[in-house]
DNA sequence: TCAGATAGAGATAAATTTATCCCTATTGAA
DNA sequence: TTCAATAGGGATAAATTTATCTCTATCTGA
C-alpha cells in the first residue's frame, strides 16, 4: 500500500472535505449508492470507466471515513451491500448541486474542455 | 508542458465539472478571488502551502476555462488582477456549500483523517 | 466440467498532478 | 548597490493517484 510522504494542510473546510472526497470516483460512488445501486458489481457496471480494483479501494476509503457502511451477507456467492451513513447522506445535497451545475452548463463545458485539449 | 495520454470520460455533470474544478488549489483560488484577493501575490500569501508556480499554472487553467479573467496593468513593477467571470461566479455558492460542510464537521473530519494516516 | 458471476487483494506499471529549481525584468527602498 | 517585491515560465523531479495483471474462493447453470 502507498505510504504518504507529506502531511496535508488542513487549514480550512475545503482542505478537510478534500481529504475525504478528493478521489476520481468518490462522488460518483456516493451518488450511485444514494440512487440505490448498493452492490459492488452494480457500481462497477454504473462506472464502466473505472476498474474493479480502483472502485474497491475508493469504497474502502469512503468506509474508513465513515461516509458509507458495508453489510457482508454470509452467503455464497458472496453478497455485499454498501449504504450511506448519516454523515455520507449529508453530502448528497452538495454532490447533487455539483452535478447539477455540470449538467446545466454541459454544452459550454464540452466546448471549453475540447478547446483545451489539443492546442 | 504535459500532454494528456488518455481521453477523460465525460458522461455526466460530475465528469464535466471535474475537468475544470479538479485541481488541488482551484476551489481555493476561486474562493479567495471572490473574497477580494485578486492579485497573484495576495493569492500566494493566502495559500502558503502552494508554490508560486503551481498557483500560476492553475490560474491559467481557470482562465482558459473561462472561470476567471485577468487584467494586466502596463505598469512597473508589474500588476495583475484576476476576477471572477459570471461563469466562475456561478460556482461560488457551490464552493461555499462545500467549504461550509467541511467547517461544520471539522472536528469529526480531523479525527477521521488522523485515524487514517498511520495504521 | 467449464464458463461466468460473486467479492477481494497484492504487486507493479503507467498516468497525472504537484513541487522544486533556476531563469528573465524593473522599480523603489535601505 | 544590493535586496525585496512584482509577475511569469521552462525543465525536471517527486509525489500521488489510477490502472493493469494476477491471484484466491465458491456456487450456479449449460
Amino acid at each position: 500500500m502507498y505510504e504518504r510522504k507529506t502531511m496535508p494542510d488542513l487549514l480550512c473546510g475545503l482542505d478537510l472535505i478534500g481529504e475525504v472526497l478528493y478521489g476520481k470516483w468518490k462522488m460518483r460512488l456516493l451518488w450511485f449508492i444514494h440512487q440505490g445501486f448498493q452492490r459492488p458489481s452494480e457500481l462497477q457496471r454504473k462506472i464502466p470507466g473505472a476498474s474493479r480494483r480502483v472502485l474497491n479501494v475508493q469504497l474502502k476509503e469512503l468506509e474508513s471515513h465513515e461516509l458509507v457502511g458495508k453489510v457482508i451477507y454470509p452467503v455464497l456467492p458472496p453478497k455485499v451491500e454498501y449504504y450511506l451513513t448519516d454523515f455520507g447522506q449529508s453530502l448528497i445535497p452538495i454532490i447533487g448541486a455539483i452535478g447539477q451545475w455540470g449538467d446545466q452548463h454541459e454544452e459550454r463545458l464540452r466546448k471549453l474542455i475540447a478547446k483545451n485539449m489539443e492546442p
